[in-house]
DNA sequence: GAGTTTGAAACT
DNA sequence: CAGTTTCAAACTC
């Protein structure tokens, strides 16, 4: 046995052990009977098992690709039996993949019966692992490398994933992906694995639909159907020559599926994504066993899986939504990946623990996701923030298991965090949306439709950070303020992308189509780039990407922080520079914050609406406090604003009501942004009840990714006193908004924040009952 | 849409 | 830390 390799830790134990039961497991027997494969390969699977799956230096996890590598497992299996040294060199392997999330050619042509033979047998073992996995439930599933679990959820976090390559995806899917997608992204968790898993295999299809079966095209597309492609590459290129379909699969998966219903069944109900390798492995382990068979099942494909077809197609449409996540699920990874490196580094490279730390990762990431009820509770959907993640890892054990009570329990909670979520922009279409994916084997109608519910603002939510308004919205901004509004897009032209002044990159998301930026590297290809970059920045300033408005707690505005400085609950980060804007333009950061400016700004001239340093808050009602105050300079200018302001808040009523002082001067006061109609980029949250709840959005990329060292590293002169454990407030929001400091709102906001500040409509919400109502139509 | 203004970010 | 430059958003026309 070639376990030992790397394995010393505690993994290979188990593995081995795990190994000698997979012989009694009756999947075992069952692909025994099936195919020509020997028990007594067993060893040698093994070993290319642990070399694959578990066995990892330290030193390539040390990289940020080490989530790819994860990601890539499948795909390396295939590899390794045609390179020996494949399983040698991770970082090779990082650089293949995770460079450019694509399949080189060679690989995709290598495969073979041969292949797929030999492939199988690792597969089997694998599929064994998961199955045992199942089986063994949760005993299992702590025990099992978290090696294994975690890439079993890789696969759906892989940056390449959400790169610009899906693009195409959403091209693909329409508009319907934006207004799914994000949604889904930002809140949905357990079904975002599980999607991710078919986006790849909707791709396929409809890749294959349109061009039979162009394997090097479509990988590049995702890196999600790198795996998957990689799974079934095999078989599809056999049947070269004649489209493949999803369907195709179809077929397989059931025999899986037949095997042992209940595993796949708690698998997709734990994590998508290990249903998904379950189901490659299968598949895998079918084709393998029995490749005629799977010849004329591909063949066959269509006609004879008409009714997977249309629950494939089902999911096309939430796999879209995946699309949509892309950029949050990009700079998720890169969060997780850097975590995973750091935790590789600091540790002996344990891979249990890396990989305990990516499902952690991976939870507050996706807090909706796979984890189930108790983690999501505890973590609403939206925040995914930094000190979730210590009570995630710690729950990640019963996680997985109440995971595997059932797909109604996810769904229950994915549910509930999408309301929670979603709540604030008042958006339930999300939730079905999130249903659907959740069902994704169930041929779900209903789909999802949350555009109709859940205006893009939604999608846009999930994707930008749930900060519904996005900084970015602030230009494109003639369009309506629902339309586009989270969606965030540059327009760079020489930095790349890859500083500050980019706003998605201040973000912490990918730049996507709509960006007008020119040589942009902000985007998944460059991954390691964009990671180095911000990297560096934040080790300028750990708080670069923090955001940059700071909000108090609701309850707390006078007494808060700085009292004397903001009247407003929220001040800037750093305070502002104006010198021309009087504050009252969106140059102002703090105005276009939607905060006062406090002491610590060096403004002149400040004539800032929602404070102002020397204390004379100005947030009144139109005309009172201003122009009190000011020397009404401002005139017809200002009070147009205000106007239009107003008006913002009428639209947006709920947020008016909120409780928080901030708001209430707010409803009082004329929102600032006027001028489109749109509010200040990180000022949204407050506006729109919505931003509030979601502002912590599920979990700006960027703020996971600097997260842990933001805040952790955070001087506390710079900590915002809601980091610093809320000397005044008992409720330190940060306020949302981007890095930029607009958009991202403290974890403890929204999880502090009570019902109650949400506004009325978030509490309606909550009371509605999970998945059901929501979702199923009939 | 082009050009200007502005202030943050980056650089020195 | 201050001054300068660079940059892209915000704004104006």
């Amino acid at each position: 046995m070639n376990m030992n390799i790397n394995m010393d830790t505690p993994e290979r134990n188990q593995i081995n052990t795990t190994l000698s039961k997979f012989e009694d497991s009756p999947v075992f027997n069952y692909i025994n009977n099936l195919s020509p494969i020997k028990p007594v390969k067993s060893a040698h699977i093994t070993q290319t098992f642990n070399s694959l799956s578990f066995s990892s230096p330290p030193s390539v996890f040390a990289s940020p690709h080490v989530t790819s590598l994860k990601e890539s497992r499948f795909l390396r299996r295939h590899n390794q039996p045609e390179e020996s040294k494949a399983k040698d060199s991770y970082e090779d392997v990082n650089k293949l993949y995770s460079n450019d999330g694509a399949i080189e050619e060679p690989t995709l042509s290598r495969h073979n019966s041969r292949e797929l033979d030999e492939s199988a047998e690792q597969l089997i073992s694998v599929g064994d692992v998961s199955i045992e996995l199942s089986n063994e439930e949760t005993k299992f599933t702590d025990e099992l490398p978290q090696s294994l679990q975690y890439n079993c959820g890789s696969p759906g976090y892989d940056p390449t994933l959400c790169g610009d390559e899906d693009n195409t995806l959403l091209e693909l899917s329409g508009e319907a992906v934006s207004d799914d997608a994000y949604p889904q992204g930002g809140c949905v968790t357990d079904s975002v694995e599980a999607e991710l898993h078919f986006q790849g295999t909707s791709q396929i299809d409809r890749k294959g639909e349109s061009s039979d079966c162009d394997w090097d095209g479509l990988i590049p597309n995702s890196a999600n159907m790198l795996i998957e492609a990689e799974a079934f590459k095999g078989m599809m290129q056999k049947s070269s020559g004649s489209p493949i379909r999803l369907s195709d699969f179809v077929p397989l998966l059931q025999q899986c599926t037949r095997n042992d219903d209940q595993k796949i069944y708690m698998v997709d109900s734990v994590a998508s994504s290990s249903q998904h390798e379950i189901e490659n492995h299968c598949s895998e382990l079918v084709a393998a066993t029995d490749t005629d068979h799977t010849q004329d099942n591909l063949a066959n494909g269509s006609s004879m899986t008409g009714n997977s077809n249309e629950k494939m197609d089902n999911e096309l449409v939430s796999v879209t939504h995946r699309g949509i996540r892309r950029r949050c699920l990009d700079f998720e990874m890169a969060s997780v990946r850097r975590k995973i490196a750091d935790d590789n580094s600091n540790t002996n490279s344990s891979t249990q623990q890396s990989e305990t730390m990516n499902a952690a990762n991976e939870n507050q990431l996706l807090p909706a996701k796979r984890n189930a009820n108790s983690q999501r509770c505890i973590l609403p959907g939206i925040g995914l923030h930094l000190n979730a993640l210590a009570s995630v890892k710690d729950h990640k054990g019963k996680e997985i298991e109440n995971l595997t009570s059932g797909r109604q329990l996810s769904l229950t909670s994915s549910t509930s965090l999408l309301l929670s979520a979603c709540q604030e922009h008042q958006h339930l279409s999300v939730v079905s949306v999130s249903i659907s994916s959740e069902r994704e084997l169930v041929p779900s109608d209903n789909g999802v439709q949350p555009t109709e519910d859940c205006p893009q603002p939604i999608a846009y939510m999930a994707t930008e950070d749930f900060n519904q308004n996005s900084p970015k919205k602030k230009r494109r901004k003639s369009e309506p303020v629902g339309e586009i509004e989270g969606c965030k897009r540059c327009n760079c032209k020489k930095s790349k992308c890859l500083k500050l002044y980019c706003e998605c990159f201040a973000a912490g998301v990918y730049c996507i189509e709509p960006c007008s930026c020119q040589e942009c590297f902000n985007k998944p290809i460059h991954e390691d780039t964009v990671l180095q970059t911000r990297k560096q920045i934040e080790s300028r300033n750990p708080l670069a990407f923090a955001p940059k408005v700071i909000r108090s707690a609701d309850s707390v505005p006078e007494t808060g922080i700085d009292p004397n400085k903001t009247p407003a609950s929220a001040r800037h980060k750093r305070g502002c520079n104006c010198k021309k804007s009087n504050c009252l333009k969106k140059y102002c950061e703090c105005y276009q914050g939607g905060v006062g400016c406090s002491i610590s700004c060096r403004c002149e001239g400040c004539k800032n609406a929602f404070g102002r340093k020397d204390g004379s808050a100005s947030i009144g009602i139109e005309g009172e406090t201003e122009e009190e105050t000011e020397t009404s300079d401002k005139g017809a200018e200002e009070k147009a604003i205000q106007k239009t302001e107003i008006q913002n808040i009428e639209d947006h009523p709920d947020s008016a009501g909120v409780s928080t002082p901030l708001r209430l001067s707010r409803s009082l006061l004329p929102m600032p942004f006027s001028s489109k109609g749109k509010p200040p980029r990180s000022f949204v949250t407050t506006l729109t009840g919505s931003g509030y709840l979601t502002s912590q959005k599920l979990a700006k990329p960027n703020s996971l990714w600097s997260q842990s060292k933001t805040f952790q590293t955070v001087p506390d002169d710079e900590m915002p006193e809601i980091l610093r454990g809320g000397d005044s407030s008992p409720i330190a929001c940060i306020k949302t908004s981007s890095p930029n400091g607009k958009r991202i709102s403290s974890p403890n906001c929204e999880m502090g924040s009570s019902p109650s500040r949400r506004g009325g409509r978030k509490l309606i919400l909550q009371s509605i009952p999970s998945f059901p109502s929501l979702t199923h139509h009939p």
